[in-house]
DNA sequence: CCCTTATCTGAACACTGTACAGATAATACC
DNA sequence: GGTATTATCTGTACAGTGTTCAGATAAGGG
């Protein structure tokens, strides 16, 4: 049987992503900085050395967790995005500022989440293998430009700035919020602002 | 005397600034999460528990460097925009751009410390109380966007969103330039972007 | 000169990440 | 079906951590 039931204290059956889901719990709630190795292994009922047969350390682990992550956003991105039907131009714009607003929304409801994405964990392993949920978002952010660009929604001149643009300031606002360097009503605000420096008319 | 000869154990002398300055050289080099306190105390010279009178805890310590860090960020921009005189359109457009690129510049030399300053570190104390140093650096853009706007530099529909546009492009790709989700040349393109999008002529 | 007060020490506690030798159970093979 | 192999997890141990607190120390005011 692969259920969780209480079965011999060996061969939990599924431990890496026990791991991992209940080190998302605990980030969720304590942030990255505190997670402790013991306290996830002890959640499970496992030993404390148990954890590294899949992660060689707890950075390992974390960072596990913080790849996890950028599909979880990536997927939610995805799913609200998909309820706006229509190829008109108001859906297009509307799928735009979704794309923004999903970013923002993930971000303030799961901050420490958030930090773990984007703090100094994922960084060293994306310098040998670049992330494909990141990718993937971006993509999704290409794809919705050219929609704009189609209905001649964006300016020309602006269209080659259009994901860097885009990105940075939702990133950026996102996370001076999430810090508590700027108030959250400053988010519509700033993406008012990319629409129009890209010319988007409403 | 108040030098830092070899006096007796007790009384140090100056203690709290001390263990800012050795607490930074630390962080700069390891990162916020692997600072020590009894490392700083050990390289200080004095024992583990000598720090907790002058920072409740280690958060504390690191939210004091967190901000004496605001302070050196906007005492470098200051230098840098200092150093270019006149009172030209084009010296005014000069300023503009030094301002993003000392913040990019100041956080790809300290990656480490810029993390400590945006982390989940100076989050919590600057609900009580503001951080004025970082609101120096921000009177610093708004003087620099006004100089602009008096030059006919930038459009008068956009000029409202100045500061916030300005300010979360040139954190949002220096943050993730930092985290190794964008390379650095995109730094330069994106204050490309900004002007462009502020109608800044050039 | 003593006495108050700020400053720092030293030992202690509970906790952490990590290493490693061994116990255990699932699996492959005969 | 029984046996050897292999992956998986345990138990113990070590060095290092943040933090507390009673007491040692020295500076400065009366």
């Amino acid at each position: 049987m692969t259920t969780a039931r209480a079965r011999s204290h060996y061969h939990h059956g599924d431990l890496e992503s026990a791991l991992i889901s209940t080190a998302r719990k605990l980030v969720k709630q304590e942030g990255a900085e505190n997670l402790s190795l013991r306290q996830v292994s002890h959640d499970i009922g496992v030993s404390p050395s148990a954890a590294y047969h899949y992660f060689p350390d707890r950075n390992a682990l974390l960072s596990g967790l913080g790849f996890s992550l950028f599909e979880e956003l990536a997927d939610y991105q995805e799913k609200e995005i998909s309820k706006i039907s229509g190829n008109s131009a108001r859906a297009a714009r509307e799928r735009f500022r979704t794309i923004g607003r999903t970013y923002f929304q993930w971000a303030k409801k799961e901050p420490h989440l958030f930090n773990l994405m984007f703090g100094d964990f994922c960084t060293l392993e994306s310098a040998g293998q670049k992330n494909r949920e990141e990718s993937r978002a971006f993509n999704n952010l290409t794809k919705c430009l050219d929609e704009l660009y189609e209905f001649d929604l964006i300016t020309e001149k602006m269209r080659p700035y259009g994901e860097l643009l885009a990105w940075s300031v939702v990133h950026g606002t996102t996370s001076l919020i999430i810090g508590g360097h700027l108030e959250a009503e400053n988010f519509e605000t700033a993406l008012d602002a990319v629409e129009l420096a890209l010319g988007i008319k409403r």
